[in-house]
DNA sequence: CGTTTCATTGAGTGCGATCAAGCCGTGTGG
DNA sequence: CCACACGGCTTGATCGCACTCAATGAAACG
């Protein structure tokens, strides 16, 4: 029986409707295909789904009535997102890259199987421990050290060499809750200072990682 | 539910207990007092335990390596803290004011009864939405409006006219990722504008919450 | 090849940190 | 009861980091 009836898919992305793919009988939600840039979910719209990232990265962000940009955070396969308690999501959330991302329903998720409950207790706990890791590095940390931090976070979850980053770098700004001049600037220190070095603005090799550790604590 | 509502103090005070116990009481967990300024748990201890606050406030910090201080949150009554994944607390814990501490057994109340896991996901979530909140306060706020921010929040939680600080400027400062110094001008700036008005520096009220609010958006 | 978007660099400004005094409530001992 | 010390809060003066505004450089794209 299937747990996402096919209205569900003809919801999300409205004209340019991602491809449902293939979805095995016995599976727990559905596999949807999102190119790059596609909005995944709306910012209040209600939040009755859960998903997580199969392969390719997600962004998800909120804009502030003033104006500011604000992005919550980046998601990589393996990673759940759309987490959350309240009736409407606070984010929306985007493709950063094509995507490929398995969707729930929540309240059959939450309620059911007591190792799925488990399972995203356990990511809503990582998710938090990741916010809370952020909120020290927003309070208390220097431009040059978010974006340090920000480059070896990056580093440990997209492990390739070179490391690829799949944000420009208003997204890093806005992740960091700096500009985009800054963060360029604080780069071009980092490479300066020998810590890490860019072939192309989105690929970079870390050389001192102790250094760069050290530097966060 | 009632095991855990914010009734359980009287299940558990020998006095009248009007509430049906259909679970043993050493299942649930034992109270805890403590006095002001005393210890709750410390950084880097191994967190076995979860608690939650029935009278009281509790506030947890964290030390970074560099000397630099953080207040994690503050905790009122009826709510959840320790919570986390990891084996071992990131946070220290300390009463605010002499409290008093429900604490239950983390791997029994996470395996055990649906509903309690049920109950402590919503706990970690609404953290999490909380921390979130902050993000946005920390990333992308000016001084005054993170103050402004902040006693909006401990006005709805801390419900009294007038509302009661239980806290000092340093700890505020340590929470908003602020100098002493600046919390204490902003708050004299949110007077000056007829925003707020402290009796002494532990008592205030809000006097244009609409204005405030809207500052926030 | 021209246009657009994104990244980098430079010059100047401003907000919040830092350094340094006062101020005030609280507690303690003479 | 006052004198005094102590810690927490406030206010003032100055400094520096990150923002703003502006221009240039470098890719991506039609």
């Amino acid at each position: 029986m299937s747990l996402l009836g096919p209205h569900v898919v003809q919801t999300f992305g409205g004209g340019a409707a991602p491809v449902a793919v293939d979805r095995p009988p016995g599976e727990v939600g559905a596999r949807l295909r999102f190119p790059r840039d596609e909005e995944i979910f709306a910012q209040d719209e209600e939040a009755d789904l859960l998903y997580r990232v199969i392969c390719g990265v997600v962004r998800t962000t909120r804009l502030a009535n003033d104006g500011r940009r604000h992005v919550g955070d980046f998601y990589y396969p393996g990673e759940f997102f759309g987490l959350q308690r309240g009736e409407t999501h606070r984010f929306s959330a985007e493709a950063l890259t094509d995507c490929e991302v398995l969707v729930l329903r929540r309240a059959r998720a939450i309620d059911g199987d007591p190792v799925v409950q488990r399972l995203i207790w356990e990511a809503t706990s990582q998710e938090l421990e990741r916010a809370r890791e952020r909120l020290m590095l927003l309070g208390r940390r220097t431009a040059f050290e978010r974006v340090a931090g920000f480059l070896l976070d990056a580093a440990g979850r997209a492990d390739g060499d070179p490391v690829e980053l799949p944000m420009g770098r208003q997204d890093i700004a806005d992740y960091l809750g700096l500009t985009v001049e800054t963060v360029s600037r604080m780069i071009t220190q980092l490479q300066a200072d020998g810590a890490v070095t860019f072939l192309d603005c989105r690929h970079f090799r870390i050389l001192r990682r102790a250094a760069l550790a050290q530097l966060l604590g």
